[in-house]
DNA sequence: AATAAAAAAGACCAATCGGTCTCTAACTAT
DNA sequence: ATAGTTAGAGACCGATTGGTCTTTTTTATT
């Protein structure tokens, strides 16, 4: 890797950071001056404006989203546990921030495009399907091998783990309390175990609950 | 009401809807002297700096926010109507939205000032624990004449309902697609009819539940 | 070591930023 | 009607914005 590479991925990476932190209008160049060293020359042999530097800074930032579900999910046998971390995974944007700032980098850019910067508002569109229907294929997945209950509606489950999680970060952010992270993971939890596995396969104790067929 | 006081009214009418939409940083003044039809000195003669318009705009929006709440929950007379209301209020962030730029101008000013803006950061933190603490109250309420069943964890639902309509209206906005909002909006409703609801307290027909106790 | 190519520096640019200040126009009270 | 007061216009300010271009430095090639 050229020397030239190198200071892309270095811009590019403290770029991710600086528009998580700032939104696209709270973040000059003279930030990502300061932050990577450089001068406007080096920054420019590199990029031709400061929209293809967010534009890749958001790509920089989804891929590694996708990575932190991935690198989970890999260790997952059964549907119930890969949907069980895919919670924990968006759970853990809250202690363990993806990008310095916090938050969701996708959902963050989200807010801060829309009706401002149609290219990112792209984007974070299709990176939050893109999600989504990587949940849904868990989800399906589940169903297929009669882990889950066949009346799952994977749409509606996926809507809900993403929008539930994604608005508890949020809350959890403004207010620097994790607690509204973790009670939403706790119900997430607890609603998958008793509405969408399939009895037969629960594994807890305690569990009451009888078998309906 | 004096010339002067129209006056500043339209100027923090119009700049909510501007930082709903283009957010603090991408909001320049400019942009409020072109919406008020005013030049620099008709704004500063009523605010002494941006900020201080945005900081009145925020409370404006969040004003009208909860006088949405107030006008719908006053005709109801039931808990679970008044809980339903607070789902619905919600929602209707979707298809009627509060402020131009649509999504819920408040959860838009806690992303968009968060690391850039304490003031406006806090007073939306405020803005969202109101919001919790008034359905909290909704819900204690409900238990208190078991109309709820006692095991309702209020903050829990409180959290739920904020944190996944939230994220929902987010999803639906940049989607521009109000399907995650209705879908979110449907769990929201299931959920409560079966689980915090008291059996006797049930109207639906086909409703095969039997009572636990 | 010499040369060619890539990378970075930094001076420079027009446009725009938030904000100030003076001056005039418009309204209010007597 | 007139004096006093408030509201608003708009010229002006320094600082900063994103972006360009030339020059220098560094790297790779031979």
């Amino acid at each position: 890797m050229g020397k030239g590479l190198a200071t892309k991925e270095k811009i590019i990476r403290k770029s991710a950071e600086l528009f998580n932190i700032f939104g696209y209008h709270g973040c000059a160049l003279s930030d990502i001056m300061a932050a990577t060293k450089l001068q406007k020359g080096g920054i420019y042999n590199h990029f031709r404006n400061k929209d293809e530097i967010a534009l890749e800074a958001f790509d920089y930032n989804f891929n590694r989203m996708i990575k932190r579900f991935r690198k989970r999910l890999d260790r997952d046998r059964t549907a119930s546990e890969k949907l069980n971390s895919v919670i924990e995974v968006f759970a853990s944007l809250g202690e363990d921030p993806l990008v310095k700032g916090g938050g969701c980098p996708i959902f963050n850019t989200a807010v801060d495009s829309t009706n401002t910067h149609p290219e990112l508002t792209k984007k974070a569109k299709e990176g939050i399907k893109t999600l989504k229907r990587y949940i849904e294929i868990k989800i399906e997945e589940g169903i297929k091998v009669k882990e889950f209950v066949n009346t799952t509606n994977p749409e509606e489950i996926s809507t809900l783990i993403i929008s539930s999680l994604e608005g508890a970060i949020i809350m959890s952010r403004v207010n620097q309390d994790l607690n509204y992270v973790a009670v939403t993971e706790n119900f997430l939890k607890k609603y998958i175990e008793d509405h969408v596995i399939e009895n037969n396969y629960k594994t807890k104790v305690g569990d009451t609950k009888q078998p309906t067929g």
